[in-house]
DNA sequence: TTAAATAATGAATTAATATTCATTCGAGCC
DNA sequence: GGCTCGAATGAATATTAATTCATTATTTAA
């Protein structure tokens, strides 16, 4: 029985990662099941014990992922005594989280357009991340550190837009360099801008 | 002569038009022959009289729009002055062409990276781009308007995917409200960033 | 006016793969 | 050893839509 749950949970999560595998890699329209069935090493059929159907199957992995990932993000938040050191934490975790799974980014950077026509209940996947900005760039505005003329609706975009750029960019280079490394100047930018003091 | 040139010029941009509005309805994998088609008021077997096949039909697309908002751009870089102002230009004129066009704002949007992988001749479709943003923040950092210490790598993605995501969320909210109007506002974020004075 | 050339049609074909399900496997139990 | 039942298989089927092409319509030119 536990047994059982335990292999049941563990082919479930190997199918999903080799899903994710191969829809990073040929993108999920010319992903095919059999290809994520060979690297998962079970027969075609088999994925449909576990999921519904294959847009269920990438519904799920960015479902599963965005989770983890929030959560730490959370996390990371919650860590930081003032506006600034929040959100210096949660760029860092942001691009932390995306270098450590190649797979997971390129998927969210491609095809999240797709789910968001069949699945509304990630329709807004970025809703967090963007109340958590509105939280810390508030709090920034009550402590002095951020202009209180800002018109938070565009500055979250313009933050979360900004990090998408720099990892998009990131997977197209093939991950060939340190992301994590972007983070501090990145908030440097967001802070001070490009102007000379 | 003429005329058929003409005719056939007509009904090329009929098809493109079509496709336009039914790729960024449905996405590129959902539309179908058949509803380019009937939008275009033509038979399905039409369209393989002007374009190899579905992909060449997105292909055409975003070459012609790519090829004309660059035009438009460039000469709004050439218009300004200083750095500052050609970044101010070339924003606004960004934001205004896509306000202008919100098909082809939904489609870059969501259907580049497909292209990506079919078509490396489009491959670097934001290359110009950043080129652009590489020359100006350059002449910046000459002119003493913009910092010496900026990478100006990461700078240029900063930028563009900012005004990606300002664009992105406007798309999502079926473009209710005035686009450009963003264009000082974020230019104001790029320069001097969300820190006070 | 009519014959050639060109353009357009859309039903039939093709192709690709997602999905099903009759069958087989295998772990635990009597 | 044989029995039971959930799990797994993968060949066969279904589906969907892109593409083709024999046929028809339209235009051009003599």
């Amino acid at each position: 029985m536990q047994k059982m749950q335990k292999n049941k949970s563990e082919k479930y999560h190997k199918i999903l990662n080799s899903a994710g595998a191969v829809f990073a890699e040929f993108g999920f329209h010319k992903a095919t099941i059999s290809q994520i069935a060979g690297k998962a090493g079970v027969a075609d059929g088999t994925l449909y014990l576990y999921f519904k159907n294959k847009d269920d199957i990438l519904y799920q992995f960015i479902n599963f992922k965005t989770q983890d990932v929030f959560k730490k993000m959370n996390a990371a938040v919650v860590d930081g005594r003032n506006a600034e050191t929040k959100l210096r934490n949660l760029i860092r975790c942001h691009l932390q989280e995306f270098q450590n799974d190649r797979n997971m980014a390129t998927i969210f950077q491609s095809e999240v357009r797709y789910l968001r026509d069949i699945e509304s209940q990630i329709k807004d996947i970025s809703k967090m991340y963007l109340d958590l900005l509105s939280d810390i760039i508030e709090q920034g505005q009550v402590e002095g550190s951020m202009r209180q003329d800002l018109f938070v609706g565009l500055v979250k975009r313009f933050i979360l837009g900004a990090v998408e750029g720099v990892i998009s960019t990131w997977v197209s280079a093939d991950g060939r360099y340190d992301l994590v490394a972007m983070a501090d100047p990145l908030v440097d930018l967001y802070l001070t801008g490009v102007r000379g003091g």
